[in-house]
This record gives structure tokens, sequence and C-alpha cells, in this order.
DNA sequence: CTGAAAGCGCTTACAG
DNA sequence: CTGAAAGCGCTTACAG
């Protein structure tokens, strides 16, 4: 039994092959009887349009590829958690706008070629997941050569001035500080990359800087931890800023899974959280509310930042203009910094 | 610029068509220095083969739909944080065996008619999600109609004798549930649905009375409590447990979930886990060991799922035979079941 | 090992 | 509103 084609069930509702494409595909007029026909004609045949035929030669793919960084640092997920929630409204709001969504898990040693590949599969491509500046550039570059439209969720790439789509990091950092210096936190730790090469934690570290400076505190550089974004690498943080003695009563940290390390550890050490230490994280995760104590937050919100991530993209596909996109973060109080 | 097609690089390396589409290919011998000049004109010129036309012409399109299906339950997530790893690892997996991923998030109100669709963007589906066997059979019935092999992860499908992916549910918790005997657990309630419209979590009801035959224990039906997989669902059959005063000193619940709404809900009775009550979950999903106790489970194992989802689904593809497989558990202990 | 040619199943000007 | 015809960019018998 092989498939129907259009011509199948032009026979059957006796029409042209040419009025049951224009029928099935609602781009042009047809008659009402003649689309009754049409589609009776497809429902008994079980015809659907041969995707890949159309797609040739309307040469409109309607399909957009989200490549996601693989995350070596997290014992078993693939993917940083962050992502998650995000990757799925995008499938959620791209299947209502009708456009196929094909997923790829980019691993760190894969060639860029494998993504390559993508720029006849797709119309554009979304890029998640926190990798440093130069991964980027380097295989932006390339989709700026061969001209395929694409967009990143978080950093600030250099050469694409008008090109953003990201949460508010500074903003969301400094109502977070700010919150934890209102509570009489004076020696906070800021957990976290605070250096270009990750601009969204850069940013991040900017708005710890300007709630320190508008309460009049100075920042310690010692209780600048470098860090990357892992719950193991939160853990290990706070147990040498232990070890050392160095003093502090707060942690801001640039991911809830840093803040859960530091929470444990600090636990571990029989320490109060958030009695004798306040935290704070960054992200919101789901798993905020399932710890002890629940963890305070900055929100980013997956929901509209997948709306604009798509948005965006559609706007660079039909070659218009696009605007930098800061999205605003809440702040979310819970248990882990007291008050 | 237009993007260049096999002629072009026909005319740039001196060569017919043909012989570029056999070079790049890699499916006909092909001298090596005609294969040099192919591949030395395609890089020069940006050249990559058009999967549309590929796809239209050989028949083959080498892509697989994963389908999942969304979770209503949960407050913000879409997907239910279990099938999340396995998702990862679909895409780790097929991406190794160059197969396209398309995913699409089912919307309880969707029609059928959207994952219809699927059926030419993809050679096969694969199904995720908890839904119970009326919703699958209806979808599965129409792709048996029109012939699009399909794969379901966790229930065992009625009509299809050989088709089976899955955890060994039983085994797993006929484990986790004796092993909360031998601690002397002896009121061990079973949070979950035990109906066979889940038949993955009926299979778990199946181990817990196992185990409970095996220890000459009965029983009790008043301790097994019909709820679907939710941490609030998981909160609130513990909390009508307790209000109505039926004693307990364990829980076993169907998923993670499930046991992290029964431990927040006994801590904040002030009960003492594992002291007062041992809990054990299924999954073992990454926060497990977030909370505190940290809880004991019996994690599936998604890595393999992932692997024996796609081999399977590609020796339906090729209209091979199938065998049923049931993927082993692993019991994890730790501190939520004290002993 | 290579070339000339047919054709996959659609969409879309071009006419009417 | 509808039909006849061209053609999207490949793969793959068919010959040599």
């Amino acid at each position: 039994m092989k498939r129907p084609t259009s011509f199948d069930i032009a026979a059957l509702a006796g029409v042209s092959q040419a009025t049951v494409s224009r029928a099935l595909s609602n781009t042009y007029p047809v008659s009402e009887d003649v689309r009754r026909r049409v589609y009776e004609a497809a429902a008994k045949l079980n015809y659907t349009v041969d995707i890949n035929a159309r797609k040739l030669r309307s040469k409109k793919i309607n399909t957009i590829a989200v490549l996601v960084s693989e995350d070596l640092d997290s014992e078993d997920s693939r993917i940083n958690p962050f992502f998650l929630p995000l990757i799925g409204s995008i499938l959620d709001y791209a299947g209502d706008k009708g456009v196929d969504v094909l997923v790829s898990l980019q691993k760190q040693s894969a060639n860029w070629g494998a993504d390559y590949g993508f720029a006849r599969r797709a119309d554009g491509i979304i890029f998640l997941g926190y990798r440093d500046f130069e991964t980027y550039k380097q295989k932006v570059d390339v989709l700026r050569e061969i001209g395929e439209p694409w967009v990143v969720f978080g950093p600030v790439m250099q050469g694409e001035p008008d090109l953003f789509v990201g949460s508010d990091n500074e903003t969301g950092a400094y109502e977070a500080v700010a919150h934890l210096i209102r509570l009489g936190r004076k020696r906070i730790v800021f957990l976290g990359e605070a250096s270009e090469r990750h601009s969204e934690f850069f940013e991040r570290f900017k708005g710890y800087q300007r709630a320190h400076a508008e309460a009049g505190l100075s920042v310690n550089p010692a209780l600048a931890i470098d860090c990357f974004i892992s719950r193991e690498e939160g853990a290990a943080a706070i147990q040498r800023l232990l070890d050392q003695g160095t003093g502090f009563d707060g942690v801001f940290a640039v991911t809830d899974l840093l803040a859960i390390g530091a929470i444990q550890t600090l636990q571990k050490r029989g320490l109060n959280v958030p009695k004798d230490v306040s935290v704070m994280g960054f992200d919101d995760l789901w798993v905020c509310t399932c710890i002890n104590p629940e963890l305070s937050t900055v929100r980013q919100d997956t929901t509209t930042a997948a709306r604009v991530l798509v948005d965006t993209l559609a706007k660079l596909i039909d070659g218009e203009k696009v605007n930098m996109t800061r999205i605003p973060t809440r702040l979310v109080i819970r248990e882990s910094c007291g008050g």
C-alpha cells in the first residue's frame, strides 16, 4: 500500500492536482464545494502533504533548531536544569505557531560541522547553554558567513549590538543583594564567575557591586569566589572559604545549583541557614521549594524568554530588524535568607 | 548570493552532478582524486546537501519524533522531570547515530491531528509521558492503521504482545518494599495509582504486594492511597492519612515527586523521617540528593532506556521483529529510609 | 568508477 | 476560482 499523493486526491475529488495543493495549503482562494471534496478525499485516503516535497519546492522550512550545549559539570543530567523549562516553553510556543522544533544536544567534543549541517534543516538556530564567549563566537561567525539567523539566550554577543535576548541580570542581582543588605548582612559572598567570558554572570556581579555601592559598603575581593555553575562547585567553594576562616554572613550565588551546594556545605559544617548565613540563588528552579530551608532566588521568566527567542528568531528569518530585549526578573523571597 | 547546488560543485570540481552526489553521500565508490576535488569545491562554496531534496528523493527521512505529553499536574514545568534525562539521552544517542530528533510537547487539549502530521516528518515516534492507557490506545490505533512505527516508554501496550520498553517495575518495587520490611517497617503506605489504567504503576503495586506476601505480611487496603504523580498530590494524600489517624511507619511512593511531597508534609506535622517514618521513592531524580533527608529510591536507568527506545524504533522502521525489553532498576539507599 | 536522464511530490507563476 | 506545466535539488537505476 503506497502512500497516496496529491494526484490520488485530485482523481478522487475530481479536480486538478494544483487545486488539491491550493485547497490543502490554504494559500489561495478555493470554492467551498471543491474544498470540501478535497478534504473528504484526503481523509478517506489518510493523506497528508509530504512535508519534504513541500519544503523543497516552497523553500520554506518552517523549522527551528534548538542547540543545547552539554553540561559536563553535573553528575547525571546532561542539560543544565535551568534550560529545561525554557526548552519546554519553546516547544510549547513554537508548537502553537506551527513551527517544528529540532532539538540537538551539542557535545563539547563535537566539531562545528555537526551544527553547520543544521543550516538547511532549520530556518534558524537558538543556542542554549552556559558556554563561554569564545565558544559562541566561533559558531556564530560561521553562521554569519552563510547567512543563517541565530539567537543566543543569556550572553551579550559582541559584534551584534542590537541582538540580545536574556534576563535583566544586573537588576535581578542588584535587588537580591540589596535585600540581603537590608536584612543586615554585611559580608556577602559572590559565588560565580565574575569575568567577561560569561557576560550574564558578569552582569550579575555588577548588580552585586551596585547594591554594595548604594549602601555605602565596599566590596571585599576575598568574598568574590570564582567558580562555575554546578552544585559540586558551590559546595567546594564554600568549603574552601570556611577552611580559610574567611568570615561571611550572606551568599549570593549566580545559579540555584551553586546556592544549593552552598547550603548543603554550610549545614554539614553545623551552620544554620538563614540564622548564621543568608543564602540567595538565581533562576528559580522548581527544586527551590523542595529543599530545607526553601531557597530565595531571582526568578528568570522562562515563558517570556521562550516567546521572545522564537519571535526574535522569526524576525531575523524574515530579515527584519530586532531589538535588544532584557526580560525582567522577579525577586522571590523564601526561607533561606531569613528576615 | 544564492545557495549553491550540487551542479555548482560539479562545475567547480569538473565532474558530473551525479558524481558529486555519490562522493558526498558516501554510498557508491568514487575515485580518491574525484572525491578530494568534490570535497574541496564543497568546502570552498560552503555547500551542504539540501536535506529536503535528499529526503524527498531517497524516501529516507532519518528523523525520529519524540512526543512528550504535557504534565498538567505540576506547577510550572510542563514536562515531568523524570522524562528530562531520558530525553537528553535520546538526543545524545540519536545524535551519535546521525538521526535527527524532532521534539514536540503534546498538549492534553490538542487533537490527534497534530501528531498525525508527524507521520511524514519522522520515520517513527517515541511517546513519553504518564498518560493512561486509553489516551495511548487512541493514538496508537491511528498509527497502526497508517503503518507508522512507534514505541512507548513505560506502560505495557495491549494488542502489541512483543512490544514493551520500560523498567522492570515489579522487581524494582519489590526490592524497595522488601528493604523497608527488612528495616522493621510493618505498616507501609503505597502512594500511587494501583489500577490497570497505568500499568507501570500497577506493576509497582504488584511488587509491593509480593514483598508483603513473602514476608508473611498482609496488605492493608487502607494504606493504598490512590493518587497521581505530583508533589502536591503526595503531600495531600499523606495529610489525609494523618488527619484520619491511620497509623503508618513507612511510605513507598511510585514517583520521587510523590515521595518529596510526602516528606514535606510529614516534617510539617512534626514527624521525623526516617525515625518515625521511612520513605522510599521511585525514579532517582537528581533532586533526591538535594533534599534533607536525602531520598532513597529505585533508580530507573534512563541511559539504557534511551538506547533501547531508539534501537527498538529503528528495528520497527526496518520492519524487523522486536523483543520485549525490561530494563533493570537499581535500589539506591539514602537517608530517608533509615536503617 | 562515471555520466546522462528520469523522477521524488509538491508549489506557484502563467493563462484563462 | 481552476488547470497545465515547470521546476525545487537531489538520488539512483541504466549504460558504458
